[in-house]
RNA sequence: GGCAUCGUGGCCGAGUGGCUAGGCAGAGCUCUGCAAAAGCUUGUACAGCGGUUCGAAUCCGCUCGAUGCCU
């Protein structure tokens, strides 16, 4: 597999179907936001012209309806993976989420399935009280990931304690107890660009959107913007304007100023990970001798 | 030309003699199931010069700049 990734906007689309091209195989979007089916122009879905005639898989192919994270992503793509393999040696996957990159390609331990029940329990914990009482939960149920976690996060904390409240054993008696193998190794290209043109770019894509139609598109998803699939850039923004708390104009900007600071951290997430600033010393012949061909190295 | 008000870090903004407001932006970072999410860290700035004082962003003077009104 070869995985294209990097900050939105630098340019993952174009060379992943140039990949994919190359190697006459599919692509697989590893994008948090791409595969849901009702929104299109903010998620910069790769149009029909750009997918050239390349079967994309994971793409607008759920409701925002559903429930569906990095775990269940893991569990399709490797079902889908099997499959592509069959018909090709080489699979492209390209997308900026990085957690769920990192699923399918080294995998995320094996949780039980949490409850509603359990979901529940947290929740209203949370809601009477608050982030103190979630501390005080988890130092109780796993002391061990206390001591890890970040206390002022309310989401790890949750999620740690509806694992707990689920199992009845702590989250952290999961935590690398999962042999992850993998019936095919991965290549990552990281994509980089300078800072300012990267921003240059996000600031005009976004334009592009807005000319394109995304207030139309968030106002037919506003009755749903409560749902995680809405929390999402590009949207938000343009809740916050309907309900009057931003100019249109203030909305432009804001989408602009928090594409930015997503890209950022992207840039965080997989810098850390990938410390291959496109260094081509580790890489595959085929796929080196391919990235040549397109002009890349 | 006269009178008045004001001048705080990239921006907004509190503070009127001593104990480094705060917010936003920016930058850096964390994260094994909402990840386009969630969270953390991070600036001693008070227009300039001189004076008063043990001590000045805070008081006084001058200079510069801004704004308003008057002629």
């Amino acid at each position: 597999m070869v995985y294209v990734a990097g900050p939105t906007a630098v340019g993952k689309t174009a060379l992943s179907v140039a990949l994919a091209q190359h190697f006459k195989t599919e692509v697989l979007s590893c994008d948090a936001r791409q595969c849901y089916q009702e929104m299109t122009i903010g998620t910069a879905v790769p149009s029909a012209e750009e997918q050239q005639g390349i079967p994309h898989h994971f793409i607008q192919n759920q409701s925002i309806q559903r429930h569906f994270g990095a775990g269940d992503f893991e569990k399709a793509g490797l079902k889908l993976l099997d499959r592509l393999f069959q018909k090709h040696n080489t699979v492209v996957m390209v997308g900026g989420s990085g957690l769920y990159a990192q699923a399918l390609i080294e995998g995320l331990d094996v949780f039980p399935k949490v409850d509603q029940t359990s979901i529940n329990i947290v929740s209203k914990l949370y809601q009477t009280e608050g982030l103190e009482g979630l501390q005080k939960a988890l130092a109780k149920k796993d002391p061990d990931y206390y001591q890890k976690v970040d206390l002022k996060n309310p989401r790890r904390l949750i999620r740690a304690l509806e694992v707990c409240e689920s199992a009845q054993k702590p989250y952290s008696s999961f935590l690398g107890q999962s042999a992850h193998t993998r019936p095919f190794s991965t290549q990552t290209l990281l994509l980089g660009m300078p800072r300012a043109q990267l921003y240059e770019r996000i600031n005009q894509r976004v334009e592009q959107m807005v000319t394109a139609g995304l207030e139309e598109e968030a106002r037919r998803l506003y009755p749903y913007r409560n749902l995680p699939a809405l929390q999402t850039v590009g949207y938000q923004e343009w809740f916050a304007h309907f309900e009057g708390k931003l100019t249109r104009q203030a909305t432009l900007a804001e989408i602009q100023k928090n594409s930015r600071r997503y890209a950022k951290r992207q840039m965080t997430w997989f810098q850390k990970r990938e410390n291959m600033p496109l260094e081509m010393e580790g890489l595959a012949p085929a796929l080196k001798a391919a990235l040549e061909l397109l002009d890349c190295i």
